[in-house]
DNA sequence: ATGGCCACCGAGGGTGGA
């Protein structure tokens, strides 16, 4: 099974960068953030022609995740159960036997600006809602932007801003990996200076001046099945691309 | 030369992203 996430940074400007990727990697899921889209401006017809089915949870202009999948999602959740948020930032559906979850964690803005309390307060909440749904779902991926930087590894040495590498960002995402999720990509050997996001200025992608900031955090369960997981950089070669490049695992169980 | 982009809304620049 082959589970991948991208933030499409609009999903109407990106849907032939998408459509083309369906096409050539064959995901059998395919979770989605910052679509900056209504639902009822979502191009299912478009993704159905491509093979995918697609539950989606949007909004206009900001914010807006999704799951495609070539088996239909089951027991769908949009939200955070419990937590009142006005943003669209999480979809979780059962594809087969394995919880899937899309999430677009808070951006923050800056370390001590409001945005950044909410990102706290966010994961915060993310985190308590994911240990119950752990309980009732062992196969778990949480995929997703998450907007941190887990480790120095994770961040070109010539990054300044505080944002995405704080310690409390960090302390946040260890939290996750506390509930016994692991980093699909670092159960693996990878090369040096992987990232997932580059600024679009200060060519910053042909200077590869980036973050790993996208992740896909496997349950215990599914860590033995991990064969394989790597940032596919072809998109963000294209004209118009997003910021992000997807990022995919793939498991073997 | 120390900043350079992109997408949104809406009709011009302000806002947000990371």
């Amino acid at each position: 099974m082959k589970i991948a996430t991208w933030n499409v940074n609009s999903l109407k400007v990106r849907l032939p960068h998408l459509i083309d990727w369906l096409a050539t990697e064959q995901p059998d899921a395919l979770c989605l953030q910052e679509l900056k889209c209504e639902n009822k401006a979502f191009p299912l017809a478009e993704i159905e022609a491509a093979g995918y089915q697609a539950v989606f949870n949007g909004q206009k202009t900001y914010n807006g995740v999704a799951i495609l999948s070539k088996l239909p999602a089951q027991d769908v959740q949009r939200d955070i159960p419990g937590f009142a948020d006005e943003q669209k930032r999480i979809i979780a559906a059962t594809i087969g036997d394995v919880r899937v979850i899309s999430a677009y964690v808070v951006n923050g803005q800056a370390v001590g600006s409001e945005k950044y309390a909410y990102k706290l307060a966010w994961l915060e909440a993310l985190t308590a809602w994911l240990k119950d749904e752990l309980t009732q779902h062992p196969k778990l991926v949480l995929a997703g932007d998450y907007n941190i930087a887990p480790d120095d590894r994770d961040v070109h040495p010539d990054w300044k801003d505080e944002l995405l590498v704080s310690a409390p960002e960090r302390a946040a995402f260890q939290a996750l990996l506390d509930l016994g999720l692991s980093d699909a990509f670092r159960l693996l050997e990878q090369p040096e200076k992987t990232f997932s996001w580059w600024d679009y200025r200060m060519m910053a992608f042909r200077r590869n001046f980036g973050l790993r900031i996208d992740h896909l955090l496997v349950s215990a369960p599914l860590v033995a099945g991990v064969t394989r997981c790597w940032v596919d950089k072809t998109p963000r070669k294209l004209e118009r691309p997003s910021d992000h490049a997807p990022v995919i695992v793939e498991l073997g169980n």
